[in-house]
This record gives structure tokens, C-alpha cells and sequence, in this order.
DNA sequence: GCATCGATATATCGATTCGATATATCGTGC
DNA sequence: GCACGATATATCGAATCGATATATCGATGC
């Protein structure tokens, strides 16, 4: 799963470890706390299997994190100058990483994998299903309300046994967020078909 | 966290780890799909520190399950005679735990830490608050009431840079869950203000 | 100049948790 | 009797977490 929120964001540009939790705790937010114990095994693992590749810092887009930006002003000349003459400074120093082709026919096959759905991994896939053909997140899409109408159901049936407030509490509200959520991805299919019933220059292939 | 479930379910009536299982995975749901790679090693932590005990199966509540139930009919009363002669079927079968004063004091330590409070911790002690007296249980919801607040401002601010459809509708429909959850709280947070204007029987002690 | 501080950045450790799998037992239907 | 699915305990390797250590950089104050 982390391994492929770090292909997916690699795929945009390189990044280096501290970029990427950043950008992945503020978008999965409170879902996913990604620590530095996870993710830098997984950017080694990564590395090892060759779906990466250590690059020269240069490659990556500069103001990617607001540090020593080369803002162009002679100011930001001098410490671009600085940095060059150091030499990439003795280590320590960000290691940035590039997805390589490998890496991305990885990051496709997990994006398309039916076998993992749960919430992380349905947070995940969302975020870079823009990779994927029309029908395909289309059908990635239904596969999520499929799950969450056979949740609902479970949750609707009464309560079992006899439980105290707190825990119906609990319960009825959940059954609230299933529905909401529900409402969401029905929001999101219905756009989805409108956009491929919208542009009609190509023949249907489903 | 697992331990306070576990504590939590067996401060009710002993148990065996299947059944723990079961009522936790149907209460807390997807949010935590607890497995057996954790929770029997849990049994054995709490068990080896001393704040659960093995105890005779037939010391739980018989129904529990829905396995081997006496019915009290002839057909019932053989079954469980056959048990009965066989003596604790050679292993394999059933332990069920309880727990020992060392088990609820730990039960009441972890119920009140305010360290840990992310998504799990809070559907966990919310399950179980009704140990707590009224004025504690307002404390730890309206510490979470605060959280959900912080969190609702970071996830209200425009959105950094530029992200595509996909990640705009996920960050969206997730400030509208955060909203949703902080309604939910501040109406358990109304209810026990009620409830505790209500009984106007003791002094206020706070 | 330089001391200090907070943000940036990489790394590792032990403990917990997960997911898969193995195995035994029980009740039921054939 | 026996095949089957639900019940039940257990364990393994890998992934993840949370805490901690350490290094670098830029800014601030003196």
C-alpha cells in the first residue's frame, strides 16, 4: 500500500523521503499517520526491487519543499553557488528518488489489483486514479459502492444483543457515515458516466 | 489499545478469544478488523502480566457463541452430558479468560490516558466510557471534540498546491466527514450535560 | 563571527499488528 | 461413517507504528 503512494507520487516528479510523508500525511490526513519507520524501509524495498532509483537532487523540481529555492535574485544566486561548490554535502542531506519503468508498470499493476480494499487502500487508489482508462476507475469506482452497500446492510440489522448507549451511539452513527460516504462515490460515478456519455468520438468498447 | 478492548469485553463476563473476536470486529467493524495474529498473542501478554486469568469454560455465560447451547430439552441435555463426561476434550478447544483486579485497575489506567487518541482509541474508549464517571467521560469527549476542531481548520484552508479532481473531491468529502463526526460528538456532549444538570441530587465536586 | 533554535531530513530500534496459513474440534446432512 | 462448514486456537514473516537519535540548514539575536 505505501509502496504505491510512493510510486504514485514519484510518477508526477522525483521527491525525496521527508516531501513524500509530507505530502501523503496532508492528503490521507488523519486516515493514514505514515511514519519515517515505514516509509523509509519501503523507499529501500523500493530501490532494492529496482522500481526506483537515487537521483541527483537537481532532478527534482526545486521549491518542492520552500528549501533554498534559486529564486533567481542575485541573493538566491549566491547560495545556489554556495551549495554547488559543496559538492552534494557530505551526506545527511536529502536523497531524492525518481520512479523508473519498472517501477511504473509496479505502480499500474497495484493500482488495478481487485484483491486489497480497504479504507487506506481505496484512499490511495483514489488519489491517483486519474492514471487509470475511464472504464477501469469507472469499475474501480462500483467495486467501492458494491463494498459499502454490503456494509450498510450488515450495519442497518438491529443491534444483536443489547448494548449500552454509547455503543449504539457508535453504531448509528457509523451506519450515518456509510451512508454519506455512499452518497459520495454515487456523486462520483454519476459524474464519471456523464464525462464518458459526454465525449462520443470514440466507439463504446464495454 | 487491543488490551482495552480485551479488558473492556471481559470486565463483562469471561470469554474466549474467538468470541472477543467476534463482538469486537461486529462492534468496531471496519474500522479495525482485528485479527488472531494479534489478539492471541494479546491474551497471552495480558495473561502472562497477570490482568486476565484462565478460567472453567463453563464459568462464561453459556450462549455466547451459539455453540454447544444447553436448550434445556432432552436433545440439549445429551449433548451437553457427552460434554460433561469427556472432561475438557484433550485441548484444542475452548479457553475462556476473565479478568482479575490487576486486569481492571489496567482497565481503568488505559480508559483514562489522554496520551493516545487517534480514530481507533476513541471508537474503543467511547465503547466503554460508561465506566467512567459523568464528569471524566465529558473531559475525554470533549477532548476529542477539540481534536476534530483543529483538525476541521487544517482540512478548511484552500489546498497548497494544485491537485487534481480526484484528490479535491477526497479532501472535500473528508472535511465534510470531520463536520459530520464533530456534530455527533457535540450531541453525546448536549445529552451528557442533561443528563448531568438533570440529576441534581450531589454537589457539583468540580 | 558565533551560539542557539526550530524546521528539515535520514535512519534505526523494539513492539505491535496484519494477513496468511495450519490444524483441531464440533454439529449437520447425507 | 464421512464430508463439510463453522468454530476455535496458534504461529510465522512482513509491514507498520511510535519513539528516539542524529545531522544539516536558515534565521535570529548578540
Amino acid at each position: 500500500m505505501l509502496e504505491l503512494a510512493v510510486l504514485g507520487l514519484l510518477a508526477e516528479q522525483p521527491r525525496h523521503g521527508y516531501d513524500l510523508k509530507k505530502r501523503l500525511s496532508e492528503t490521507l490526513g488523519p486516515l493514514w499517520g505514515i511514519s519515517f519507520g515505514s516509509l523509509y524501509p519501503a523507499l529501500r524495498r523500493l530501490e532494492r526491487s529496482g522500481a526506483i532509483e537515487e537521483v541527483d537532487e537537481d532532478a527534482a523540481t526545486p521549491a518542492s519543499t520552500g528549501t533554498f529555492v534559486p529564486t533567481g535574485s542575485l541573493k538566491g544566486d549566491l547560495a545556489a553557488a554556495r551549495l554547488r561548490l559543496r559538492a552534494r554535502p557530505t551526506r545527511r542531506t536529502r536523497r531524492a528518488y525518481a520512479i523508473t519503468d519498472r517501477g511504473r508498470a509496479l505502480f499500474t499493476e497495484l493500482l488495478t489489483d481487485e484483491g486489497d480494499d480497504d479504507e487506506r487502500a481505496f484512499a490511495v487508489k483514489l488519489l491517483f486514479c486519474g492514471h487509470l482508462d475511464p472504464l477501469a476507475r469507472l469499475a474501480f469506482l462500483e467495486r467501492r459502492r458494491a463494498q459499502l452497500n454490503q456494509r450498510l446492510v450488515a450495519e442497518r440489522k438491529p443491534a444483536a444483543r443489547s448494548i449500552d448507549r454509547y455503543s449504539r451511539s457508535l453504531l448509528e452513527h457509523r451506519a450515518r457515515s456509510t451512508q454519506h460516504d455512499l452518497d459520495w462515490i454515487a456523486e462520483l460515478i454519476a459524474q464519471e458516466r456523464a464525462e464518458q456519455t459526454g465525449d462520443r468520438t470514440e466507439g463504446a468498447t464495454a
